[in-house]
DNA sequence: CGACCATTTGATATGGATCAAGCGATGTGG
DNA sequence: CCACATCGCTTGATCCATATCAAATGGTCG
């Protein structure tokens, strides 16, 4: 009966919680011990906009979206959370997008409160809480740039960011969908596909299969990024 | 000689540094406090991109802009600032935008250590210096979100948005010219004033000339924003 | 008045959207 | 184990919103 809520000593050791070759911070250090691990499956939804923001995620396995829709069904995708990125931190008392899991994912879960008190006695932590949010306001700088780029733009720098996130080197494996990828750009999935197909023409990349991406030639996809 | 770094009490107290209705926090008292008086130039630098971020600003008079450019001349900008609005705090050491005066501003300039160093010793101060970089993190992912509309919408959006911030109801006196309205939008400066003279040619705006604006059609006009 | 700069207006071009099949992988029931 | 439905992705044909190119108009300031 108490199985579920006892203290995740051993999974948060255990689990791929920080990203490769990261030390971690006080903060995330408190996140992994005093935080509780949690499953999502494939779409299911973490938390909605305008729920109150109660509780920071770190994500130890999967993936996850943060969107917003708009009346008419558009959705803009506001940023993809890999293994050791840490999502949810909101300074206002509510969500502003929605969080779904991509594919089968586990986080860990922290009280905001809990977070926020022990900040309150460690200052190295309430810096921590402020750089995860500078850390957030960044890439929305970068994501906003990105937006008034050309398709191709757009494209190659979401590859680059990817490949720069992920382990492996010049091998990606894209956990989301074309269309994920197409609202998280601004642009429609055929645009995203066509692209794609284009840059393979072009050697600059290779596509063993729609989700796994092999970067061929930096160089000139450095040169494509405007 | 030392009158130019004496502490500028009288100003600071005078000055219309405060939003209109806004009932000030610890941070922005310590800024009106320990903040210096310096005036820009319209059309000159405040800082450059990559330069140390060793100061914060708050607006006094006037309106500044951030941006960054792209290698062919794109210019994206970030944000405009007005009275009452800080800018210039970056959670890392050095600004990843630049930021430049709009018209002949006046700023409050503050050290950013000797502010971090109050966080230290003031929890209220350090929540606030979070609860500043979360307003621009909420604004620029309201940013993103605005570049995937339609032209009209992001141009509404936009008046709807100045009209919030500068006091005088349904009057706005744009500081800024049509091209810094189109960097901010991702559009080119015909396309604004064309979406500008089809909203005159609805009766959704009036245009006495071409810095100001009145919405006439408050409704229809929240019923353009997509 | 005349020069200069910002803005508007007009004509045309185009990148990416939309509409519409086709195709390959995965899974399901017979 | 195979027919066939389903789903995600690619490819093709056409359209359209916005960019681009070009010129006219309107302030502003010496």
């Amino acid at each position: 009966m108490l199985m579920q809520s006892a203290v995740p000593s051993r999974i948060a050791k255990d689990a791929a919680v920080t990203k490769p070759g990261h030390v971690p911070t006080a903060t995330e250090d408190a996140i992994d011990m005093m935080g509780a691990p949690m499953s999502f499956r494939r779409n299911a939804e973490i938390y909605g906009e305008d729920e109150p923001a109660d509780y920071l995620y770190k994500v130890v396995s999967g993936a996850v979206r943060t969107y917003k829709l708009l009346s008419d069904g558009r959705r803009q995708i506001g940023a993809f959370y890999l293994p050791g990125d840490v999502f949810g931190l909101e300074s206002g008392s509510v969500h502003s997008l929605s969080a779904e899991a991509i594919s089968d994912t586990k986080v860990l879960v922290i009280k905001r409160r809990a977070l926020v008190a022990l900040a309150a006695r460690d200052n190295g932590v309430a810096s921590q809480l402020w750089t995860i949010t500078a850390r957030e306001l960044q890439r929305a700088q970068d994501h906003v740039l990105a937006l008034i780029k050309t398709a191709e733009e757009r494209v190659v720098g979401f590859l680059l960011e990817m490949a720069s996130r992920v382990r492996g080197g010049n091998q990606i494996d894209l956990p989301m969908s074309r269309q994920d990828i197409a609202d998280y750009l601004g642009l429609t999935i055929e645009t995203v596909s066509r692209t794609m197909t284009h840059l393979e023409d072009t050697a600059a990349i290779e596509l063993p299969s729609s989700r796994k991406v092999v970067l061929r030639n930096r160089s000139a996809l450095g040169r494509l990024t405007g």
